[in-house]
DNA sequence: CTAATCTCTCTAGGAACTAGAGCTTCAAGA
DNA sequence: TCTTGAAGCTCTAGTTCCTAGAGAGATTAG
């Protein structure tokens, strides 16, 4: 049985972020000694090492969570976690696209620029005051 | 002379959105009529524009704050916008970088899926609890 | 003049934490 | 055993960039 700071040291998650996971119903309330401080073992190392790498893949908490609901029913299939990840990549593949969007225009507007004129010549104010210099389509996300 | 309305349809920036902006201080406040309503002109459009083009780049309002600063100082050279775009790119660059890892290791996990058997067997929730099955790194953001 | 549509302010919420105040508990050394 | 300093506790508020809703007043078309 460890400490929240020892959980902390051995999966990377900050310590008001493993309260606020509990506080979030992602892991179970964790035990206590007399003097109320919460102490940890084994399964709750692993089940934050879980929610740790999926929240480095970028998954929602609300992803997580029916992923470990997932976990807890051997009865189902694990189609809806397979849909999860494909939804997450879907996600991922189409920030990608509009990121390489944004690269390519903020390249040509970065690259337009001297840096040394005066601003009411410079190319980068130039260009985000006037969308039609753009020649990449770039709009709002989602 | 026209409505908070009519800018937002002019512009595609949300009404709430507009007042928002106003309150950040990023817009200045619009004269009212006697009914205390605000009412905007060719030049609240054009800044509005401004912001709505840079946010769609990814700025963040503090840098687009700085823009709106410089262009009312033409004293200054444009190195400060130039720099601030630059930075902007280099935070999309290293986005795209990440989010490419992701990609890779997402992509991964779900071809190993079937998505047919029990949760115990799926590949998703294994790859999940087991960072050492990454073929790629992944770290948090930041 | 009335009805429908805006617009006003104010408050709260969302995502996923982070920071801080003020207090208690624990572990290790003297 | 006492003490000290680190670590833990709860609670609230702040971060970013808006979005949604309530309840009231303004404007405009017919």
């Amino acid at each position: 049985m460890f400490s929240i700071g020892e959980l902390s040291r051995r999966t990377g998650v900050k310590v008001p972020t493993i309260r606020y996971y509990e506080e979030m119903g992602l892991i179970a309330a964790a035990g206590r000694t007399s003097g109320n401080q919460r102490r940890y073992g084994r399964d709750e190392l692993e089940q934050l090492g879980f929610i740790r790498h999926a929240r480095d893949l970028g998954f929602p908490l609300g992803a997580i969570s029916s992923l470990i609901e997932l976990q807890r029913h051997p009865d189902r299939t694990c189609q809806e976690a397979s849909d999860i990840a494909q939804a997450q990549l879907d996600d991922v593949r189409h920030k990608i696209a509009r990121l390489k969007a944004l690269e390519t225009e903020l390249g040509r507007i970065v690259d337009g620029c001297s840096g040394k004129g005066p601003p009411q010549e410079c190319y980068v104010l130039a260009s985000l005051s006037d969308h039609d210099m753009c020649k990449t389509e770039h709009g709002p996300d989602h």
